[in-house]
DNA sequence: CTGAAAGCGCTTACAG
DNA sequence: CTGAAAGCGCTTACAG
């Protein structure tokens, strides 16, 4: 087929059938091995399907996720999953509202009943962590923001800081805490990085909790306690759900919510003093 | 221009124009960090030129590939990036025979005049890091390559034994090894935590040298000798390259050979006995 | 059942 | 300078 001979011209098919058999995927950070594999599923599965993935790789920038809906929408994707976005974003209803399904994964409440979501039951991974750092007695904890101001990033924060209220503790300060919980994975290595080479000791002087289960969080070296969040399933489940929108010509009109599970490892441990 | 209004339809600009401003990317493992910067940049630089991504995760398992190739020949992109191939494959040629600028990036050698190819100088880098290790006064050396099996996958193994040859040196099960070098930093982080779970560790028993570079490998608790490449760079480079080919109806017919300095951190340390 | 024609939505070359 | 027509390469509905 490719070595020789007719290939037939895709571009003329999709003219044609008003379909151009392509998925965008906007993505804040391929740099996270998290959203590596969640974008190398959407696109392992859409492949299967006879589709095709435009890639769009935004940071959570406004003027960078306008031009790749622009984009989007020019070349007639039949789909776009959207794995994070910029707070108060436009995009996800304009895409809607010219008929495209939107599929947001791994983040949600965006408030529009065309939307399909597979979110993260944050709330309840917070109060597991609350509950693992507080039976260790940790009563001083901080919560360390991602550097993306995306939609959904502050959720974790919340969730923590509820968890904590219903202990009867409120946050404190990065410098002042005995454990710190990370928005994720990349976040809390990070950490591990930074407090080390200042000669601070993870977990002896200061307990580290990430969030994703990222293959390094398994690492002998970094053994990170983290919840542990199935890109892979997420990523298939919302390509199957797209797809189907898209044949049958309407939105997706879903929510699913994944419980994650804590995975306990040795960057956390007893409270100090 | 997303929220509301005319959007026109860039398929059928794209069938006129006999050109789809989109471009092909096969990348092995977007797990890798290293592909994935690369693949980001590439992502980037090709939006900013005004043309959308295609991207093909193929393992170089060559039915992917093989259908990968064909998805973007039916949908004529204007060029294709290469980041790594499986070997012996057709691909490449049939690309270019069809008119298609083909671009080989982080490899190189497949012998055909108009591919344009950005390589690694893996001979010079291995002759740097025989050198760093003997000067350590390690005689047991082992290659651990990848799991890929990848064209050029063989040339850093080669380069080691060469350089090894040249101080009298031949390689030895990674058993018996004072110290390994390893494909890529992904093999070489991976080796870490197999010997540390067993016991050994690094570097006191055996030292370990990576290739490329990636963020974890000046992670504090990592502090991976290893070889640094410029995945953005090359990225950059590669999509200027196929676009003007692209443009010019030509193909690109040039080679570079990027040099990449040995970063010496303390996975390698002077041979035990 | 086979084959010619119309049309998808643009762009571009040409006629008025 | 403006506007209608042709054509990119398919698919599909229709005429023969």
């Amino acid at each position: 087929m490719v070595e020789t001979g007719y290939q037939p011209n895709a571009i003329a098919r999709s003219l044609k059938a008003r379909s151009s058999t392509a998925l965008g995927i906007l993505v804040p950070d391929l740099t996270n091995p998290y959203f590596a594999e969640l974008s190398l599923w959407v696109e392992r599965t859409a492949n299967g399907l006879g589709y095709v993935v435009l890639t769009a790789h935004t940071e959570c920038v406004p003027s960078v996720e306008y031009e790749a809906g622009r984009a989007l929408v020019e070349r007639r994707v039949d789909g776009v999953i959207i794995a994070g976005i910029s707070l108060h974003s436009a995009l996800p209803k304009a895409l809607l509202d010219r008929g495209i399904p939107v599929m947001l994964v791994s983040f949600g409440g965006l408030d529009d009943e065309r939307l399909g979501e597979i979110d993260h039951d944050d709330e309840r991974a917070m109060e597991a962590i609350a509950d693992h750092l507080y039976t260790l007695g940790h009563r001083r904890v901080a919560f360390a923001p991602q550097q993306l101001r995306e939609h959904s990033g502050e959720r974790r924060r919340l969730g923590l800081m509820s968890a904590l209220a219903r202990r009867g503790l409120s946050p404190v300060e990065l410098e002042r805490a005995t454990a710190i919980v990370a928005h994720n994975d990349m976040q809390a290595i990070a950490l591990i990085n930074q407090f080390e080479r200042q000669g601070i000791r993870v977990p002896q002087d200061v307990s580290i909790v990430g969030y994703d289960d990222i293959p390094m969080a398994a690492h002998s070296r970094i053994d990170l306690t983290t919840v542990r969040s199935n890109a892979a399933s997420m990523a298939r489940r919302a390509v199957e759900l797209v797809v189907a929108a898209a044949r049958e010509d309407r939105h997706i009109c879903s929510r699913d919510v994944e419980s994650n599970s804590l995975i306990i490892r040795s960057t956390t441990a007893r409270a100090a003093q």
